[in-house]
DNA sequence: TTGTACGCGTTATCAT
DNA sequence: ATGATAACGCGTACAA
């Protein structure tokens, strides 16, 4: 482990070390000469700089870090991306760090903030349910984005940047209603799913009942065997041969994901059914997929761009201290695809 | 920022920082009692040890670092959740880190074994062509995982787990070729990729010659448009819309990846052909759409979760001094679907 | 412009 | 079983 140091390059070149770390660091009271002559050294002798030391020492780093729960998901798939050029524009460094299922994700946070010194953070996915007390905890600025809150939780107390899971499963619900069904299934996340599962599930229901469909329980259908990912394809194959199974009867399905939908479209087609001459199918989220695949797949847009270039302009504002908490609700859009057509009766 | 230190804690305890420490260790030299008292004054004041301090001062970790380029690929999803597990099992933990896209990954990995004083290290995709001279510096155990390594680096300096591309793709290939196709149009990466997709493009030209067909370089596609990811959904769709524009004929499309064969159904259908009707697609990778999809593709199933464990036995392997150096080539699986064909003559 | 010396928060060593 | 203290590698105030 005889690792080089900072002072092993002080002495080759003959300077010290502050020298050293003025020439590391682009600190401007130093010599061209000899910072150049420094930088060469540490070429040849491949030093790099320890990071646990640098961090001991730092007071600020300039770093955001992105906390992500569910780094599975495609959904997240562009928003990174747009996390991250929003951040480097602002000449920050970016910090992706994924969290466990079960793990705390404030736990998290509060570690990192103090290991990275981080200027702030980003939530993503996830469900937030924690104590006013544990939020209180993180001293850094912090947006949630596109996850879901327990509605515990005052919204004094954090930022953040959604769509409104009840009104845009709502939406959906109430275009299947209008194309004429009335024997709509969901599929939807375990029942002791406290998140965005239990509002879909919710926005669903209502819709019913407002267009005077009383919901059936038989047909809000969800999986209790927890090795099957929530949201996933397999997930809604598996929910959507159950269902054909017992034979209840219904005339579309509504999947509060794409990745579902997608599965559920699989096993209609097994079965030997097609969509959407025997079954409508509609999904959530917006997923590429639900363009590319045949037939497309009626959904729920969420303007995850915007979304995501909101969620660093909170943050920053917060940080530049303009505002202190900010919450902001996106409206998704209802993107009309094939897999969904009117109902006529037979 | 006055963050609580272990000296507080101490202070508030009427003990010494060492026996902090050994309580948050879990040293065996301490008494239970003192050590119970300890950890409640922790929870407290919800003290938490500063890890960049930690890393300084340890000399070992027990963590493996996972680096992984391309996190948005839905092929590694599965991969690291064996990862996980199978570092875990082995009472270790798992660090997760992106490799931006033009980032060198060996300083990265430098870097990062110093810092968090790495046991092992796992590259997962990405392309590896660095000099021996810098692979040298990298002095932690590592393997690389299912990506693409120039044939300039001499395998004594590396270890591995992969199938052979160009074996496989030959075999994809070769199977359109005995369904009687003969004019296979393949989509590939841009010219400049000198990674696995050199090689797929390489292992299907054989397998046209060795079928008796000449490779018609009209039918070897790719996007020079840099801004579209390659093995997308979109790339494959952009593709093959060009393609069908230029009224090249072809009766299969064969898509290095299977969201590349998605992009390319969904341009097919759009100009009103069927697959595998009027043409016969498909993909590589064997990732969960390829089943999903409808009609099913057929494409080249990799054994990932095998591989994935096999990384890791290996990587243990040389952490316990067991080998230096190991190499594992897998063979992968025609996986047929529905969306290839036998091609007769109309 | 450069070098010396201290301290960041923790763990390891050595006493006690 | 516990406490004092050195050391990890670096940045920085201060002196030169």
């Amino acid at each position: 482990m005889e690792s080089i140091t900072i002072k092993d390059i002080a002495k080759k070149c003959g300077v010290g070390v502050s020298t050293v770390s003025r020439a590391i660091n682009n600190h401007p009271d130093i010599n061209e000469e000899t910072k150049t002559k420094i930088m060469q050294v540490i070429k040849e002798y491949n030093y790099i700089p320890n990071n646990s030391a640098r961090n001991l020492k730092r007071t600020e780093s300039n770093t955001i870090a992105v906390l992500i729960k569910g780094i599975t998901n495609p959904f997240f798939n562009n928003i990174l991306k747009v996390f991250e050029s929003e951040i480097q524009d602002r000449k920050y460094s970016f910090l992706l760090h994924r969290v466990e299922e079960h793990e705390d994700e404030i736990d998290l946070a509060v570690l990192l903030a103090k290991e990275k010194r981080l200027k702030g953070i980003v939530f993503l996915g996830g469900y937030f349910y924690h104590s006013i007390e544990k939020l209180k905890q993180l001293k850094v600025p912090f947006v949630l984005s596109t996850g879901g809150v327990s509605e515990k939780i005052d919204q004094k107390y954090y930022s953040s940047v959604m769509v409104d899971d009840y009104k845009e499963s709502y939406k959906m619900t109430d275009y299947l209603c209008k194309l004429g069904h009335k024997k709509i299934a969901i599929i939807s996340a375990p029942v002791d799913d406290e998140s965005i599962g239990k509002l879909r599930l919710r926005g669903f229901k209502q819709a019913l009942i407002d267009n005077n469909i009383t919901p059936n329980p038989n047909l809000v259908r969800y999986q209790v065997d927890d090795t099957l990912e929530t949201f996933s394809m397999k997930y809604g194959y598996e929910v959507t041969k159950e269902l054909l199974q017992t034979g209840e009867e219904f005339t579309a399905i509504y999947a509060i994901s794409d990745s579902m939908a997608v599965g559920a479209c699989k096993a209609i087609f097994e079965s030997g059914k097609k969509v959407p001459d025997d079954y409508s199918v509609a999904g959530f989220d917006g997923l590429d997929i639900s363009f590319y695949y045949h037939p497309s797949i009626t959904t729920i847009r969420q303007p995850a761009e915007e979304m995501s270039q909101e969620t660093i302009r909170i943050l920053f504002d917060i940080i530049d201290n303009k505002v202190n908490k900010e919450h902001k609700t996106f409206d998704a859009e209802l993107v009309i695809g094939q897999s969904t057509k009117e109902y006529k009766r037979k």
